[in-house]
DNA sequence: TTTAGTCAATACTGCACCGTATGGAAACTA
DNA sequence: TAGTTTCCATACGGTGCAGTATTGACTAAA
């Protein structure tokens, strides 16, 4: 097995674009992801990227789809609960979302938010996200037997907060961020609509 | 008097700059913030900026000074409150960050913290910012009775519920936004540790 | 072995922008 | 009124980046 040195000749396909490209969005946000940066990061030239790409802005909606296809597939995953545990998966939502646990998810989400701020196609697949995101966990809420108009304020406040903690610089606030968070997360989620036997979470 | 074609001679200064400085930066963002964009906005050429400022960097240190300044004043102005009308100024903060109201105060906001999640000198200054706030705001529950511990989950949930909302897209979940940010605002302020004089807002 | 198809390198044009150097006009000052 | 200061215009060099045109290298099929 010859090691060094010997051309592997690995084709680059659009994935492999679109995720590089993702990465970039991730660290420098819509502004900083350039074509020839990419390319660099990829060690081609963009004379590659201009035949895998119409432009610029395919590359962009591409990553925008793709970003878009994660999302859904993620919200059905982590919105999915065994009857009976809908308010621990209210409670696994918090947590899972809530910046720290994943924060290369939580860096696109606002490169991705920021970048729809300003594109009316960003924007457009942002609606979708949020929509499909909050009915999701209004079902939840719903399950847990919280009347519709709290379910769907609480699953508002549900992604509202877990969006903008991740915005917020709070170290010199509280020394104990664990508790924090877990109360606030009984907040979002502990409901006085909420049928009894479904208490807090362990 | 002469109407118009006498050139009023209107001198620049920083702080002119800096104001249309903060105009770029709500709309284009961190980014969008180049010199001689902002040359062409004040219908000057760039040889007057760098008579200003040494370089780009030192109008965006300017900025978020200013920037500073402004919210650490909103600040003491919205949440001093008259004794025994806390609750109601908790309310009145919610209602004035809650993004629609002001949308222009909302956008800069945004574009502040996202240029702070790449560069350490804005990072800084919203950690003081945040920090402020907090404080403030906790200030507000504790004069409401609420314990510390759950004041310090309430306003931070408070603060980061107003800056994700104004990150959401969400025309099509809700037809009713009035009620739904009504209810909302009532999970985030209405204590059951509160003491009993201090219901609802009317 | 030729041929066609795939992917990347090279070499451009053109634009937007940063920062500097220098000159010039208006407004104070002596 | 001459000199000085203040503020801006012009012109320039340099960089980073979008997009195109052309060529080249490798691969697989005929």
């Amino acid at each position: 097995m010859e090691t060094t040195s010997i051309k592997p000749r690995v084709q680059l396909d659009r994935n492999a674009w679109v995720a590089a490209a993702t990465d970039v969005l991730a660290e420098d946000g819509i502004a900083g992801l350039r074509v020839e940066v990419l390319a660099k990061r990829l060690k081609v030239t963009k004379g590659s990227f201009y035949w895998h790409f119409q432009d610029r802005r395919d590359l962009l909606m591409a990553v925008l789809q793709v970003w878009k296809d994660g999302r859904i597939r993620d919200i059905v995953k982590q919105t999915r609960a065994q009857p009976g545990h809908e308010l621990e998966q209210i409670y696994h939502v918090i947590d899972v979302y809530s910046t720290s646990r994943s924060r290369r998810g939580a860096q696109i989400e606002l490169a991705v938010r920021d970048w729809a701020r300003r594109d009316a196609d960003a924007a457009a697949i942002v609606a979708e996200v949020d929509d499909i995101r909050l009915r999701s966990a209004r079902e939840l809420f719903l399950a847990c037997g919280v009347p519709m108009e709290e379910a769907s304020s609480r699953c508002m406040l549900l992604y509202a907060y877990v969006f903008g903690i991740s915005l917020m610089i709070y170290d010199k606030f509280d020394s104990d961020v664990a508790r924090l968070k877990r109360d606030i997360a009984d907040l979002i989620a502990h409901s006085a609509s909420m049928a009894p036997r479904q208490a807090r979470k362990a």
